[in-house]
DNA sequence: CTTCATAATAGGAACGTTCCAAAAATTCAA
DNA sequence: TTGAATTTTTGGAACGTTCCTATTATGAAG
């Protein structure tokens, strides 16, 4: 070989006596080559500093096995759960799947979706900036590339969606608190754009009207999705007229973050306030006091998403049905006990 | 172009009634180009759904732009954090790297980096599992791929690191600890066979018998680098004969566990024992009591590591000057005030 | 031994781009 | 208007693989 050029499948084909389409097709691990052929390419591939180059592989295959992983916020630890639990999944594949982060930036996510689409990826999963605009995705799906967004649903979008069953994680969660005793109940957190918020929201609200609260004793306030918005969120509330009494929030983020805004204020969770997160990051089990909050299986819902991009490359179809998974209730202690009086202070 | 197939730039060549060799011209942007000939086969490419095999592009240029960062864990805030702030530096040089989690999980690693290599990438930032063998980079580095390691030092390597003053943040932390009238101090959390623990801990002891602690008061307890890690080596530290006051944690998140642990025992961070932390994650500033911790300016380190990769790349070497970034004491609430008289219980 | 069927191997074209050398178009000066 | 100088455009080869179609080696049967 060349002393300063890179090895390639040539430099092995002479290495070892054959010729290239053999070194090929042992590279692909196919069995009509002879076996002590098949060694002798793979020693001289050992013998070499060799690396395949998939690159020049899927130009001529017309198709990779490149998956992207697009996500809006890394440093939100319920994503970067999500995400390693995805890559876990890919990885039973044999697949190395890229991260990117977004940083809940459409123009980044524009670029990033672009990046990934030059270079040749197979696959993508997708966790949606807000504002996410359609015909930001509809180039990748006319190109005939398989997409699943994860959690957040895309409004006039028939892509597939992997997201757990928020709606009734509102309910179960409403459902509790009310149970506790509470009578004036918030939903804190999110933005209204967000059908995350939405499903949750809604599930809340009907389950509190259900179960006998009126209306106007049902607070939504909204806010970041992140313990500063939290933060905020729970001084509004309580700066009300009828505070509430108790909150669901719109993920454990926003939970801690009012946690946090009620130590601030001399008040503290569970005994002058019941709080309940969404989405059961490991942190959660470990917070003082522990955050009853409503678990989404994170790494099952991972699983799923990863699984169905998957089935999709395999059927070359681009339509997929999307995913519901289970959630459940983690009664922790955040909501403290049963009440029987109503009011904070 | 036809009917099924991805339209390349012999497609839109025809669509705008010039040469290939024009339409690559222009997607480099050259100036060699007539704008209005360029203004036309932009066009083309806006009508057609034209999108850039950078594969092709690769083979042909023997480089590319990928760069590779290889995380051992994503999971914790601040290998996320410092991630995007990789991310934001190479994304102000137009490149969009991609991002693979390990799991610190050395055989995982083989493959990401086999990955990311066969990927064509052009440079690669890692911050390396435990028990990384040397020889798992040299392939890498005999393929003349510049690769910084970031945070962590690799045994018998010659690869630069970037990583924030450890001794000095020990030395600072154990400081502050022994002016606020601790005599027993420990050192929780993190493996001996990590660097930054090795460091962190030199700067500790050093500073200690410095100031007057002797050695059977300086206690350092192994364990897991996260939560559950700084819960159980503060288990074992208190259920000494002589337990100490105080401790430097490895990092944030093993504080957190001490603090969480310290609940546990029904005693209280600050007023109870004093901790401090290392790598100032967000959280810190947020937890109660805020977390007196040593900041290494996360967004900063990730932005060297970042550059110095660009720098090797253009440069075309594959050696570079390590980076040492400085670190300042972050004092916040989770050591009390100033201590009179020693003894816990 | 041949002959034939089959198992292994080999050679060339193709994938979509860039780069080089060369051709064509344009501009400028005389 | 012409020619030279310059700018702009072009065609073909090359990058490292895979796939298709040969071609050669092997073994079985006559």
């Amino acid at each position: 070989m060349n002393t300063r050029d890179k090895t390639t499948i040539l430099d092995i084909a002479r290495e070892a006596g054959v010729s290239k389409s053999t070194v090929s097709l042992v590279l692909q691990g196919s069995d009509l080559i002879r076996p002590d052929t098949a060694a002798k390419v793979r020693k001289a591939i050992a013998d070499t500093g060799y690396v395949y180059n998939r690159g020049a592989a899927n130009l001529r295959k017309a198709q990779s096995n490149v998956i992207g992983m697009v996500i809006h916020d890394l440093t939100n630890p319920f994503y970067a759960e999500l995400a390693v639990g995805m890559e876990r999944a890919f990885q039973a594949a044999g697949i190395v799947p890229f991260i990117a982060n977004t940083a809940e930036n459409p123009i980044r996510q524009d670029q990033v979706l672009k990046s990934m689409l030059e270079q040749g990826a197979a696959g993508l999963i997708i966790a949606p900036t807000r504002n996410t605009q359609p015909e930001a995705l509809r180039r990748i799906e006319q190109a005939g590339i398989p997409i699943v967004t994860i959690m957040r649903r895309l409004p006039e979008s028939r892509l597939p969606v992997v997201a757990p069953d928020n709606v009734r994680g509102g309910a179960l969660a409403a459902e509790h608190l009310i149970k506790k005793g509470h009578r004036r109940l918030a939903f804190l957190g999110g933005h209204a754009d967000l059908s995350v918020r939405r499903e949750r929201l809604q599930g809340f609200r009907d389950t509190c009207l259900k179960l006998g609260i009126s209306e106007q004793d049902i607070l939504a306030i909204e806010g970041e999705t992140n313990r500063i918005g939290g933060m905020s969120c729970l001084n509004e509330a309580l700066d009300r007229d009828e505070p509430p009494t108790a909150a669901l929030c719109f993920n454990d983020a926003v939970a801690f973050g009012v946690m946090i805004a009620l130590r601030k204020r001399g008040l503290e969770a569970a005994r002058d306030f019941a709080v309940v997160g969404f989405d059961d990051v490991v942190e959660a089990e470990h917070y003082v006091p522990a955050l009853t909050t409503v678990s989404v299986d994170t790494a099952n819902l991972g699983e799923r998403a990863a699984h169905t991009v998957l089935r999709m490359m395999q059927t070359r179809t681009t339509r997929a049905e999307d995913q519901i998974g289970s959630v459940t209730l983690m009664v922790r202690d955040s909501c403290g006990p049963i009440r029987t009086m109503g009011g904070v202070q």
